[in-house]
DNA sequence: CGTGGCATTGGTATCGTTATCAAAGCAACT
DNA sequence: AGTTGCTTTGATAACGATACCAATGCCACG
């Protein structure tokens, strides 16, 4: 059983004590270069794995970075997660991935989970959290960051973005347009916090420029899939055949709503005006490409990585950085389609 | 600082040994129910946080799975991952993800990182990789599967598929529509291994039909994108105008194949027959749906989670697992457009 | 009433590294 | 030569849980 090779005896066979091989181990050890490369050479022979349980005990380090997201098979969050695993594996530290299934008890048990690990600093998604789990992140003792969200009440650093601005930069876009029979389609207002920012921010821009706003299609509970978006849209067709314009909660939702519109015959933007959020690639490829938000996911997760290094050389707390999205305008919501570039 | 309330201070506070406060803290330990209470009750309010870096060492435990995937951000292997990670999760279990952006070089060393972490098991996605990585698994001691492939000469356990095979499926099925000027977009062959077998699947297939198989459509490397789909497409319809149907190497590059047929006002299927693989959500959505192989990823992973609990309560090696993948016919490929119920 | 068996609890050594302190070796200086 | 300062190495005691064995209390039974 090669599993049972210890520092111990990669020592003996190098005829160095325990402590030497430990530092062969560290980049930084101050060993000779000659002796760590006969170190290092005896024990790739041996087959020695280093064991990091161990190290992690004694050192009180584990170079983990907890994360939690609402779901693994998102490209916004999943974007994220990729900017800050590359820039905080620079420095040795490991992501370490939870997600909630947009559920705040899930999200409770996640960090609980995730604590127990004993992470360098803990990554959560939004600003909503139970209780509990609230006083969890508050009194562990690492760096928390809430991010994708611009959270009232932070429980330490924040990076992210106001849902709800972004949808006030919309409605303030569809308006100039010359619409003004404008739909929403979202999905539940509980589950999906930054789902539920952005309606709100809908509700709030309509008010804003005089509009009524009694056009909102529930789309179910989150994630809001493609598919989801086109039945949303098939109802929205129904209840209020002379829509203008729709404000979806996500490309993937305005994406479906975009082919419903397709399969009816309806054209877009000459017939139906169809707006998204997120900035996926679907939305800068599909026929017409859909106006949208880019938050930069993968800017936030850079952002956050960095904040987070900083926080673990020189203790600091509550910082916020903002990442300002940007709105995309595409052949969705304007006469002129403009073509991808093949 | 709550982060040094240690067991020893729970067990001070609710009058017991820190063993009964250990047992409390398990939940097969045999402690009596009312005294399990108390603990934890005590526990909750001196804010204590198990440690599971000590126990992880000491009980030689870490209850990791360690996982590779290509990338974080492709649908199928986070599906793949979702299951796997649902399935262990009800046993206690916790993936460690790694990725290795289709680099072997990178895999070996998200290997040996996640190797030092002592997880129960580790899934590495495909069955290639650099001869120290093999070396690595071969003598890790624990379970490995080699998922989403089906390896000639496995490490030890294998949940996949013949990538190879699905082309010939494919292939199949467009010669029995009456096509046989047929290319193939794809990614460059060395990367992603998945993807070169399916080249290899379909000029083998094309041979066998006896057609010519000079079509071939270098994309760069893997990930093959939407948009590098569109470009494709657009060399494609420059080099060989007369191609009848193409065949991309997954659902995303299929789709932007498609939108550039839209963009140049080819129709599909009439004039350009479009299928790809994965059965990603865009292919049952966009019109036409697109034709494409469906491998169940979600099924892969929980297979292989399955697997791996058998293994880990039974030693058992190199059993093979096959996910039989299925031929999704859309409207991409085919006269007759089906609609998506709406 | 003594004994056996079960449920529950406690004491102690230990998992495999690293922090810490100490010492040895060596060069450069007074 | 003795001293200082630096680099490199080693011995020992932890890190905070759990495995393992032992002991206690209680009930049922002959």
């Amino acid at each position: 059983m090669q599993r049972s090779v210890k520092m111990k005896d990669v020592a003996r066979a190098a005829g160095v004590s325990v402590m030497t091989v430990s530092r062969a181990f560290k980049k930084d050890g101050s060993v000779r270069p000659e002796t760590r490369d006969a170190i290092l050479k005896v024990a790739e022979e041996l087959g020695y794995v280093f064991d990091s349980t161990a190290a992690n005990l004694r050192s009180q380090r584990t170079d983990f970075i907890a994360v939690t997201i609402p779901s693994i098979n998102n490209a916004n969050f999943a974007d994220t997660v990729a900017g800050l695993s590359d820039v905080v594996s620079g420095e040795g530290l490991q992501v370490l991935l939870a997600y909630t299934n947009y559920d705040m008890e899930q999200e409770e048990r996640a960090i609980e989970q995730l604590l127990r690990r004993r992470p360098e600093a803990i990554v959560v998604t939004g600003g909503k959290h139970t209780p509990r789990a609230r006083r969890l992140l508050e009194s562990a003792g690492i760096p928390v960051v809430e991010a994708w969200d611009l959270p009232p009440d932070p429980v330490d650093n924040v990076v992210g973005f106001s849902n709800a601005a972004t949808m006030e930069t919309m409605v303030t876009h569809l308006v100039a347009q010359g619409h003004t029979r404008i739909a929403f389609i979202g999905g539940d207002a509980d589950a999906d916090t930054r789902g539920a920012d952005r309606r709100h921010g809908f509700s709030g821009a309509m008010s804003a420029h005089g509009l009524t706003c009694d056009r909102l299609i529930e789309a179910g509970p989150p994630p809001i899939s493609m598919r989801e978006g086109a039945s949303a849209m098939a109802r929205l067709l129904e209840l209020h055949p002379d829509t203008e314009a729709v404000v979806c909660v996500s490309d993937l939702s305005a994406f479906g709503a975009l082919t419903e519109c397709q399969r009816r015959g309806l054209r877009v933007p000459e017939d139906m005006v169809i707006t998204g959020f997120g900035a996926y690639e679907i939305a800068s490829v599909c026929v017409p490409t859909l106006t949208t938000v880019n938050p930069f996911p993968q800017k936030i997760g850079e952002e956050t990585a960095r904040l987070i290094l900083q926080a673990l050389q020189k203790p600091a707390r509550h910082q916020v950085r903002q990442i300002a999205p940007e709105l995309v305008v595409g052949g969705s919501s304007e006469r002129h389609v403009e073509r991808v570039s093949g």
